[in-house]
DNA sequence: CGCCGAGTTGAACTGAATCAAGAAACGTGG
DNA sequence: CCACGTTTCTTGATTCAGTTCAACTCGGCG
């Protein structure tokens, strides 16, 4: 079982043996997944972060009133925790799922440890990544405060165009916090500007 | 001109000595600022975090159609940072501006740097702090997607109770996504259902 | 005293939600 | 490979939360 997504993530940009990080992935556990699996529950715990090797991965929430909503997707090559149980001990607010047939692997503490060790600049690379999903993070309430939701969907189009043909309409409409029917007329909408 | 918010804000979660990280903060610059005084203007550049030591702070945008949101309120004791900046050098989407008059610090790379090297848990503890506020942006992105007005309101006032009493309530507005308008008429309405 | 910005209130309007019903696409088993 | 049930998407009618615009109140401050 080959994971060469997860290889390239951490050699290509540190200054790291790529035998080394392979060492490191052979210590890891790695699941073969189906969709629809739910890798956790919604108020459980897990210390691990999930790299999607290959497929593509959903971290959503249901709220009191029975609604549901998408923090991300998570398709190859992305990394998905739930931080309030990895870091704060807390359960976790969000499910994670996968919405296609997907290999993950199970990174824990004490691989970014050795990879600290191994590595040098590995610390600021993963504050780097943090840094980016902050700004990330940053981006999308900028928009949830002041786009309309055909802003918004136009924006995830550009943003996500893989995500956009993987993954039914309806969980994009949650992602972007409208109903799947106003979504469905939004693009009616845009569908219909276009042909002018 | 004493900071000492600043120095129990580094040496009380961390093991290190007052005089080393009053040794630091002397090779700070500081700021005494007035009320509605911009740090950094939406466009520029700034390789500094700022702390606030004393007042208030608020990080906010205007987009395309002239609507300002805001990002965050920063009180006493909150660090604020333009990431794309400070970062990616990148210009920064947002401005900061104090909305009292305030005492802030500049903290830089070469504080961060001494920092770590001095003392051996800082990176966890940076690390830290930035998993909990990705945390809190996610928090608010839920609120967002699946929260109406009122449901919003109330969670800030339990939140950042005394940023409420600090700030006019335009800005709460701003920073809720709703126009002060409604915010008012939000509030008339708590007030009414409390009084039965 | 008079101005000015912040907050309130009202009336009309609008973007999106809701509810309900069909149409299309999808997968699974025979 | 087709048939059937299930999920997904579309469309329509109605409702509703929140916006917009405009007028008015109130408290502070020169």
């Amino acid at each position: 079982m080959e994971c060469p997504n997860f290889i390239r993530f951490f050699t290509s940009n540190l200054d790291v043996q790529e035998s080394d990080v392979s060492d490191l992935l052979n210590q890891c556990e790695r699941l073969t997944i189906k969709k629809n699996y739910v890798l956790l529950n919604q108020g459980e715990f897990s210390k691990h972060t999930f790299f999607v090797e290959k497929g593509l991965l959903r971290q959503f929430a249901l709220n009191e009133n029975g609604k549901e909503h998408i923090l991300s997707f998570a398709p190859e090559n992305w990394l998905v925790t739930d931080r309030d149980s990895a870091y704060f001990n807390q359960p976790s607010i969000y499910s994670i799922q996968a919405l296609e047939d997907s290999l993950v692997v199970l990174i824990d503490q004490s691989f970014i440890d050795k990879l600290t060790q191994l590595v040098p600049g590995f610390t600021a690379y993963n504050n780097r990544l943090l840094h980016n999903h902050i700004r990330h993070l940053q981006d999308r309430i900028g928009l949830l405060l002041s786009a309309t939701a055909e802003e918004r969907y136009l924006n995830f189009v550009q943003m996500y165009p893989d995500v956009l043909m993987r993954v039914p309409q309806t969980m994009v409409a949650s992602y972007l916090g409208i109903t799947p029917e106003s979504l469905s007329r939004v693009r009616k909408e845009i569908a219909h500007k276009k042909s002018e």
